[in-house]
DNA sequence: GAAAATCAGATTGTCGACAATATTGCAATC
DNA sequence: GATTGCAATATTGTCGACAATCTGATTTTC
């Protein structure tokens, strides 16, 4: 071994730049669900050509916050209760898993990031800027995943994240106010770093529970709101 | 409702035969682990040209059967034991989630499915082409994912069904012989039929675990052959 | 006047060529 | 003799242009 270690270092292609750009306009709601990504208008705009933005949004595709119609285009994807429930629910069954996956695997390094990150969540709940609210409570939580030493699983539970903060975004653009569960991640803290496994499980699932409820409530609301005006209505992208 | 429903028709692109034509070519181990995709060779053998082979690429990488290394290419994921076993013990806690979720949904049509999908599977073990058995019983036991009324489980095992093929045809096609577990799936398809849930759940879990346990020992017993060599060999497309 | 056919406009899909980057082999240097 | 510097080559990344397809408005037809 060296005495430093480096790490890989970034890509630098157009690509990957592309593909957070959207992935953060989208995941923040400044592109809205259901809204058609024009590639020749946004390439404009990034001052890129079409073939590197046509393949970042390929990968969106497949990671589920896009979707294309052949010929037709490409849409951020529409936001349904049922959805919301979908992924809550899933997110229950892998969360325990992970539970189950880090207990043993949990150090002393462990218990110190778990305390910086909740030391973020309650930084950011400071700041008005809910964007990075949804961000660090996120990743509070994803380190379980992280830890887990299951490269599949944290894939599985990242892919699952983009919908979450899609929703979370949606959900607190709409009410101009933060997702409330302040000192929730506080017993979530105390917990994960006890000696009770099942309590740690049981705790994630209602803990998560909660946030979930008031989400498909307001998805609920939206969509007999939405239901009351005509259906078929198209966005477009202006900016 | 009309007299007939008609589904929507299939995309009719390019990119979408590619990803097919690609992705067939990698589950069944045509294209091997580690093996480097030139795309200017595939390009021209498909008789396409770059951009739509490239674009395909993005979701194969994307779904998890591709990595890419900017500047380097795009490689067939190398599959390690540890990578086998995570995508077992994953799809144990899919699969209970998944009979849950399906359990109330059944109907007689869901019965009559299962048969029919069970036939399929009984006919493959008497055919050659091992492939095909694969492909039969991962259709099998798909069906409580398709029924699950639950569109983003079911993407999930998607996704790990692409590496679980992937394993099998490597075992596959290492050993020349079928993966045992004939009669399995009586036993699987008379639990799914019957009233104890949790049953077919412990059955579930104890049935893949015997094909899983021999598909982990043959990549132990693979990587120690590997590890003999020297390392760092990189192949070659050449066909 | 309503339905079908036609035509323009816009947008996506695909192509071939060029630019940027990595790799390989060889020469130069210590 | 091993390492470094430097071409030559191959491959990936990006670009601009063209072809295929869809949308909608207009014209034609009955």
């Amino acid at each position: 071994m060296s005495a430093t270690d480096f790490d890989p270092i970034v890509d630098t292609t157009r690509r990957a730049e592309i593909v957070s750009l959207l992935k953060r306009a989208i995941l923040t709601g400044k592109l809205e669900p259901g809204q058609k990504l024009n590639e020749l208008r946004i390439s404009e705009q990034m001052r890129v050509s079409r073939a590197p933005l046509r393949e970042a949004m390929r990968e969106l595709v497949q990671e589920g916050i896009l979707t294309s119609i052949p010929y037709a285009g490409t849409f951020v994807i529409e936001v349904t209760a049922k959805d919301i429930e979908d992924a809550y629910s899933l997110n229950q069954v892998l969360d325990e898993f992970a539970i189950e996956r880090t207990w043993p695997l949990r150090t002393e390094v462990f218990f110190a990031e778990l305390d910086r990150r909740h030391a973020a969540v309650k930084q950011a709940t400071l700041d008005i800027d809910t964007t990075r609210q949804i961000e660090t409570a996120l990743q509070l939580h994803g380190l379980i995943y992280e830890w887990a030493d299951h490269p599949l699983l944290l894939d599985t539970w990242q892919r699952l994240t983009s919908r979450l903060q899609m929703y979370f975004a949606l959900h607190q653009r709409a009410r101009n106010e933060p997702v409330p569960s302040l000192d929730v991640h506080e017993e979530y803290v105390r917990l994960l770093k006890g000696k009770d496994m099942k309590a740690a499980q049981r705790h994630a699932r209602e803990h998560i529970a909660l946030d979930f409820e008031e989400l498909v409530a307001f998805a609920r609301g939206l969509e007999e709101r939405q239901a009351a005006k005509k259906p078929g209505s198209r966005k477009r992208l202006d900016n």
